[in-house]
DNA sequence: ACCTTAAAGGTATAAAATACCTAAAACAAA
DNA sequence: TTTGTTTTAGGTATTTTATACCTTTAAGGT
């Protein structure tokens, strides 16, 4: 467990992909932040903090939340994705990156903190073979679907691009997010704590790069009905009668 | 991306569950060393080595499987499973886990090296409720399949159990493992870089705690047979038509 | 020649997924 | 009250996939 051997320690940072929804135009969003230090001084990237010494890397993902976008989250709205140690991967000091999924089941107001020019919420734009994330004029091409992560790292990359291997990140992320729509879609914690299943179809719709339409209502029911549970009625919404309210089970 | 707060670095070490297969017994095993150092001096626990400087956590994963065991292997032998960073899981240093899988295709004979009283190998032994870690008169559960990461550390530990939190570790494991058999049995490099649909069979009547003539030959090959293609013949191992052989595809 | 074991194919049934349809419920607005 | 809208909630028919079970052949051993 203690190799007593002297080796430099690394920095060990914690870095969100923190999804949300915006109900208006039906886009699921990803929070990036433009840079105002360096590394990468003025590109997009995740927003990223500095493990301490008193949490567990869980606790610095909400805390990275609630610094962010001052939002008080519990440990069931985010998930560990994945740890990223590329030696090269942050110019200057190795820097690890342990990253968490985060769901947040509101869209809040956004104000650049300290260490951002910038911050906005991106659109995940599915293409045929890729994932943009896209905020007005600004875009970024998420990486291309068969790519690899080995591959990754050998890549010029310029300077249009998000940064550090955010773009490998974010990829990672979605991948993850896609596999687990059959059997736990924690990705619909983004519509809320509650949700209708109208909404959730369109989430699966554009997360399996097809229309709302093709997924058939009552089949959707049947085949995933079972991963729901019921906790009542909305208020009417419009017209028609009103839908039905689930939250995810388990 | 680097915060330029003073936070003291935590120690960050990498840990393995290193998988083999024993032909003759038919038995899962997994690599355990009883430490002959604080902490946990005397217990058992996963192989675990402190990332270097200059070495990405997967290229530390390679080399302790080279140090512990002689055996030199490629990175597509080893998987990352997760990083454990829970504040107390180690007395003493603030102690972070990266923790991979490594598929061995060979079983070695085992040496114990510095830092170990002795090394051996430990089968995987499914009960019903449970998997326990087994080797001749000693044996470790797992851990019952309905504990949560979260409460597993409220937990009181006797000395009898694994260091610090190896059992969640193994348990996290298995998990995979038994998760990725539909779609990305990588388990199955275990048994050598190519092997029978005999051999693949009794993998995966074990994984899902049945007996193997429950899996039908034909029907495995219908539903499983995508992820394999075929290499060649093998020598005749006994009597009967030898066995073809197969490796994993992708 | 005979035994053994896997390969390689088959069929019949069961279960799941999908396409498509109908009727009722629950509201808003005319 | 009537009409229109939208979801609920159920249905059936078809297709696809999984499972149980069986037969024949291939390719070795003794």
């Amino acid at each position: 467990m203690v190799s007593e051997q002297i080796v430099e320690r690394p920095l060990v940072s914690i870095t969100n992909v923190i999804f949300s929804f915006d109900t208006v135009t039906k886009q699921l969003l990803v929070l990036l932040l433009q840079r105002s230090q360096a590394p990468f001084m003025g590109a997009w990237g995740l927003p990223t903090t500095t493990l301490r010494s008193n949490e567990s890397a869980d606790a610095a993902a909400l805390r990275l939340v609630k610094e962010k976008l001052g939002v008080h989250l519990t440990s069931n709205q985010t998930e560990q994705l994945g740890t990223f140690t590329n030696v090269g991967r942050v110019p200057g000091q190795r820097t690890l990156a342990l990253t968490y999924m985060v769901y947040l089941p509101v869209k809040p107001a956004l104000i650049p903190g300290a260490g951002a020019r910038a911050v906005r919420w991106f659109a995940v734009t599915p293409r045929t073979d890729r994932d943009d994330l896209v905020a007005g004029d600004l875009s970024f091409t998420g990486l291309t679907d068969d790519v690899s992560a080995a591959d990754f790292y050998q890549r010029e990359r310029g300077t249009t691009q998000l940064a550090a291997d955010h773009a490998l990140i974010v990829k990672t992320a979605l991948q993850r997010v896609r596999n687990r729509l059959n059997y736990a879609p924690t990705i619909l914690r983004v519509l809320g704590v509650s949700f209708t299943l109208k909404r959730a179809r369109e989430l699966y719709a554009l997360l399996e790069r097809r229309s709302v339409s093709q997924i058939d209502n009552s089949n959707f029911r049947k085949t995933h009905g079972h991963l729901f549970e019921q906790v009542g009625f909305v208020r009417g919404n419009g017209s028609g009668r009103p839908a039905r309210v689930y939250r995810l089970k388990d």
